[in-house]
DNA sequence: TCGTGACCCGACATAGTGTTGGATTAACCG
DNA sequence: CGGTTAATCCAACACTATGTCGGGTCACGA
């Protein structure tokens, strides 16, 4: 919000604006956030430093701004799920973890960073709460719908296995991708994930 | 490492490193690393800024040395828990979990503080990997006897169910602690993370 | 009492952030 | 086509925090 107070006679202020934003990308996939300056940005997009701030207010307003349009992302991907349950439960469920998993992917290096830092800024933290939030609100309704046609398991509150099941997927994704240990081969983590998605939710009844 | 080159004849060499790290201890309660400098640490342990690095040689060097502490109780924690399996699986999975959540608890400062900071120290990440490790290990190990005996299912690897699973509880502890949105309430936190776990590792059967 | 050496801190060097005010330049218009 | 305007730029400054160095200080043992 308020990122930016000159007029638009020039030509050239949403090109800076742009130019920072993917000098920022590109830098975050090598190194992080706190290894960049903003000279570094600012050289990056063909300016001095001062003029930096003429266009954002920080180096978190950046990941802001790339955070801000992932979600918009994330959206959308949500939009493109089934609202209803397919013939194969696991394969919709699949469908889904991996609608999460593909955004993870593609903006690999924005999320590591949104993930690390929005536990300093709350503008940030509110920013990934609300991504996680569509993701948990679309597996609660269909759980629930789930639950409501006989196929799910009750016993655990359905938002709140929701929630675990997202963080977990959100976690586990972010220990293959920076390789830390422990962790899940990248190869197979979405079968594991989706392995516990099925029994959390369907029981041993829904293994394949 | 080699985090103090003083001799040892003055009495109050070792008061102060203690001073020290009771003092990052108690300000971590009530504030996050960036925001407490070594000016703080060293007003809170009496001596100059100077002198902080006579005993530490940054301020992750206190983290790591509060987190390596820790690690000490998860390993006396974990050779408490039973090895083998009682009556109730149900019940025993609930010692170990609520053993995890009892450190995590217990350290929560120096936990969050370790989580955080892990993302830009690899010492820090490799001495929580460590203990995540631990817990890992000994999850795996219980799972696989579980096949054994035939009460648990098989399908998914046990060395991969026991990470994803291990993670889980880390972020969800974690997310709810720090009253993140969304999170899972404290109260209910252990049936919630307990009944995916029985779920993924015995199946519906095992559900209470 | 004096020497020794561990310990302490004043003062410095460095690096990054955020701000300011005057110079610069493109667009517009009379 | 030169003059006015206003957006844009950056050199230089102020501030904060980190890490270092070298000389001063104090307790102890001889």
């Amino acid at each position: 919000m308020a990122r930016r107070e000159r007029g638009s006679t020039r030509p050239s202020g949403d090109d800076r604006q742009d130019a920072i934003l993917a000098t920022a990308e590109s830098l975050l996939a090598h190194r992080s956030l706190g290894d960049i300056s903003i000279e570094d940005l600012a050289r990056g997009a063909g300016i001095s430093r001062p003029s930096f701030y003429s266009y954002f207010s920080s180096k978190d307003e950046v990941v802001i701004e790339l955070l801000a349009r992932v979600i918009d992302e994330v959206e959308g991907a949500l939009a493109g799920l089934p609202g209803e349950v397919s013939s194969d439960p696991a394969d919709r469920w699949r469908k889904s973890i991996s609608a999460f998993v593909d955004v993870f992917t593609k903006h690999e290096a924005v999320a590591e960073t949104a993930i690390a830092a929005r536990l300093h800024n709350p503008e940030i933290q509110a920013l990934w709460a609300r991504s996680m939030q569509s993701w948990v609100d679309y597996t609660t309704k269909v759980i629930t719908s789930e639950r409501k046609r006989g196929a799910a398991l009750d016993g655990i509150p359905a938002h709140d296995l929701a929630v675990a099941l997202n963080l977990m997927n959100e976690r586990v994704l972010s220990a293959s991708f920076s390789r830390e240990r422990p962790a899940i081969d990248r190869t197979v983590v979405v079968d594991v994930m989706l392995g516990i998605w099925m029994r959390s939710i369907y029981g041993s009844s829904a293994e394949k």
